[in-house]
DNA sequence: GCCGTTTTCGGCCCGACTGTTTTCAGTCG
C-alpha cells in the first residue's frame, strides 16, 4: 500500500471479515469479535497504523494478538490473507442477499451450498420457479417475501439512513402532536435521533398513557403519518410520508424508565451495560433489572434509575456510544448547548452564494444574541460564479465596517472563506488577509489528492499565520460524500502546535469534524469551533447541528472557543497571539 | 477472536418475532 491504511479502511477490512466469517459459518462471538475491533478502528482517535508500527496497537480494546497480524499485513501487503481466501469462496452476491429481510447469513449459506445460489438474480430466478420450497426450513411465504423485496429494489444497495435534520424535524413534530393528546402523559423520542446521531434508521417513541390503546391509535390518526400498521393496546407503527419508520411504544409508567434506557440504545451501549450488569449478578432488559441473589426484577420509572441501580454515573443519550460513558471513573462532562454559543465565525451573504446582507446577517445574529460574528464569504478562486476577487474583497471590507459601525450591539468582522489551494496557500495574498478581521480556510477542490499530499496540504495552511481556522476539516457529506484521504492526527497535531482552530462546520449533512474527531482534537488542546455555515440569516439555527456533534464528543464550553464573549476570542485568534 | 475481582480456558447481552415448526433456529433490533 503506498501510504497508510487509514482507521476507515481498517475498519472496513475488519467488517468484510466480520461478513466473510459469518457466510464461513464461524462461531456468533468471532464474528462479533470482528465487529468489535472495526468500530474500535474506525472510532479510534489516533491513527491505527501508526499504533501498529510503534507495537502497541493491542492496547486498543478488542484489539488483540491475531487482529494486530492483519493490520500488519494490511499495512505491508495491501491486504488480508485470510479475506483473499475467503472472498474466492463466497461470491459478494452473498453478502447481497443477506440484505433482504428474513435471510442472513446462515440460511443465505444453505441456499448456495444447496442449489447454488450466488446472486440475487439467481435468488430471484429460484423463488419464480418455486425451487426454494424444497429446502428444509423455506416455504410459500419465503419465496414471495423475496420477490416483493427483491422487486422494491431491496438488497441493491444498503439501506438508506435519514439525516438526523430530517427525522427530527417531523419526528419532535410527531412527539408534539402526541403530546396534545389527552391520553398522554409522557412521550419521549428514544433511538439514534435522541442520541443526536449523523443519520437516523427510522424514530422510536416512548410513552406512557392514560389509556395506551387511545394513544396507540392516536398515532395513525396524525396529519404526519401517511400509512400505519394496525395498532394494539400498547404498540403502534406507522411511515411518514417520507417514508421514514415510526414506532410508537406505550408502557406502564414504573418501566418508563427501562423502556426508554433500552430504546434509546446505542445497541454497543446497551450490551456493554448489560455484561457489566452481568458482572454484578444482575440483567438488564427492557422489562427490568433481574436480581441473581433474589430472583425480583426491579422496575424503574426513569433512566436515572436503571443507571443508579447499576453504580453508574446517568450518561447523557448523546455519549451512549460505548466510548468509555460506562467506565467506573466516567465524570459526566458539563456538555455545551446552544445557549452557551455568543458568535458565529462563518457565513454567507450575497457577495458570494448567500441569500442575505451583511446587515440582515447582522441583525439576525443580534437577535439570536450573539455578540460578534465574521462574514466569510467565498473566495478569488472559488468559481460557480460565486467567488470574491481581490478588489471585491477590499470593498467588502468597507461595506462590513459600514454596518458594523451602524449596528449596535455586535461585533462585525470582516472576514473570508479562502480556499486552500493544492500547495496548502490560501488564494490571497498575505497583504489583503493582514487586513482582516478573521479567516477561515477550506479545501473546496483537489479531493483526490493522496493521504501524505492532503496532509501537507492541510498542515501548510495551518502553519500559515493569517489562517486562524479550517473549515470543514475533512469535507466528508454525510450519506453522500466520503472523507477526503487526510492523516487527521497530524492535523490535529498541527492545529494545536499553531493556535488554529478546527471547526465543527454545522451544515447538517456535515457535520464536520465528525464527534470522534472533535473528541481528538479538543483531548489534543485544540480550540473548538462552532460555526453555522450559514448561506442564509434563516440557517443561523443550524449550529443546533454542530454543537448535537460537539456533544456526542463529550465537549464542554471550555473546549470550544465560541462560547467566550467578544474580548476573550478577539485574543484568542491566531493572529492576535502572534501580535502579542 | 478477545479477555481476566469467574485470569490462560471457557465464557462472551437480552428478548421478540418469524416461518416452518411438532419444539426451534435464525433473524432482528
Amino acid at each position: 500500500m503506498a501510504s497508510d491504511p487509514s482507521n476507515l479502511q481498517i475498519a472496513a477490512a475488519f467488517d468484510e471479515l466480520a461478513d466473510l466469517y459469518e457466510l464461513d459459518g464461524a462461531i456468533v462471538h468471532r464474528v462479533m469479535a470482528y465487529r468489535a475491533a472495526a468500530k474500535a478502528a474506525r472510532e479510534a482517535t489516533v491513527s491505527v497504523a501508526a499504533l501498529t508500527r510503534a507495537g502497541t496497537v493491542t492496547s486498543l480494546a478488542g484489539i488483540g494478538k491475531t487482529l494486530e497480524e492483519k493490520i500488519v499485513a494490511l499495512m505491508e501487503t495491501g491486504d488480508i490473507p485470510s479475506a483473499v481466501k475467503l472472498r474466492a469462496k463466497y461470491p459478494t452476491g452473498l453478502l447481497e442477499m443477506t440484505r433482504l429481510p428474513g435471510l442472513g447469513p446462515k440460511r443465505a449459506r444453505r441456499l448456495f451450498d444447496e442449489l447454488g445460489i450466488d446472486s440475487l438474480d439467481a435468488l430471484r430466478a429460484a423463488a419464480r420457479g418455486e425451487q426454494l420450497r424444497g429446502i428444509k426450513g423455506f416455504g410459500a411465504k419465503f419465496e414471495a417475501s423475496v420477490l416483493s423485496s427483491i422487486g422494491a429494489g431491496i438488497g441493491e444497495r444498503p439501506a438508506q439512513r435519514v439525516l438526523l435534520h430530517r427525522a427530527l424535524t417531523v419526528g419532535e413534530q410527531i412527539v408534539a402532536a402526541l403530546r396534545e393528546h389527552p391520553a398522554a402523559e409522557r412521550v419521549e423520542l428514544a433511538g439514534s435521533a435522541r442520541r443526536q446521531a449523523d443519520s437516523v434508521k427510522d424514530l422510536d417513541i416512548i410513552a406512557t398513557a392514560s389509556d395506551p390503546g387511545a394513544l396507540a391509535r392516536a398515532l395513525g390518526e396524525l396529519d404526519l403519518i401517511a400509512s400505519a400498521s394496525a395498532p394494539n393496546d400498547n404498540a403502534a407503527r406507522g411511515r411518514t410520508h417520507t417514508g421514514l419508520p415510526v414506532d410508537l411504544r406505550v408502557v406502564a409508567p414504573e418501566n418508563f424508565g427501562n423502556l426508554l434506557q433500552h430504546f434509546t440504545g446505542s445497541q454497543a451501549h446497551n450490551m456493554a451495560l448489560r455484561e457489566a450488569a452481568v458482572r454484578r449478578g444482575l440483567h438488564v432488559s427492557e422489562y427490568g433489572i433481574l436480581d441473581d441473589d433474589t430472583g425480583e426484577t426491579l422496575r424503574c420509572a426513569t433512566e436515572e434509575a436503571v443507571y443508579e441501580r447499576l453504580g453508574l454515573a446517568y450518561p447523557e443519550p448523546e455519549l451512549r456510544e460505548n466510548r468509555g460513558e460506562l467506565s467506573p471513573d466516567f465524570v459526566p462532562p458539563r456538555l455545551i448547548t446552544v445557549d452557551d454559543l455568543r458568535g458565529d465565525l462563518h457565513m454567507h451573504t450575497t457577495a458570494s452564494d448567500g441569500r442575505n446582507s451583511i446587515e440582515q446577517m447582522a441583525l439576525a445574529a443580534r437577535a439570536r444574541g450573539y455578540e460578534y460574528i465574521a462574514i466569510t464569504d467565498h473566495s478569488a478562486t472559488h468559481g460557480f460564479g460565486n467567488h470574491v476577487p481581490p478588489d471585491e474583497l477590499e470593498r467588502q471590507i468597507e461595506r462590513i465596517a459600514e454596518v458594523d459601525a451602524r449596528v449596535d450591539g455586535i461585533t462585525v468582522l470582516p472576514g473570508t472563506e479562502t480556499n486552500i489551494l493544492p500547495d496548502g496557500s490560501p488564494d490571497y495574498d498575505d497583504e489583503l488577509l493582514s487586513r482582516l478581521g478573521w479567516v477561515i480556510g477550506s479545501v473546496h477542490t483537489s479531493f483526490g489528492m493522496t493521504s501524505a499530499e492532503m496532509t501537507q496540504r492541510m498542515v501548510a495552511a495551518i502553519e500559515h499565520p493569517w489562517i486562524d481556522a479550517i473549515g470543514h476539516p475533512t469535507g466528508r457529506k454525510i450519506q453522500s460524500r466520503q472523507p477526503y484521504a487526510l492523516d487527521v492526527d497530524a492535523v490535529i497535531a498541527a492545529a494545536a502546535r499553531t493556535g488554529t482552530m478546527l471547526e465543527i462546520n454545522s451544515a447538517p449533512d456535515r457535520r464536520d469534524l465528525n464527534d470522534v474527531h472533535a473528541r481528538a482534537a479538543a483531548e489534543n488542546g485544540v480550540l473548538v469551533l462552532i460555526d453555522s455555515d450559514a448561506h442564509g440569516a434563516d440557517r443561523l439555527q443550524h449550529v443546533r447541528w454542530g454543537v448535537a456533534t460537539a456533544r456526542r464528543a463529550w465537549l464542554t464550553p471550555e473546549q470550544v472557543a465560541n462560547t467566550r464573549g467578544w474580548a476573550e476570542f478577539a485574543a484568542l485568534r491566531k493572529r492576535a497571539r502572534s501580535a502579542a
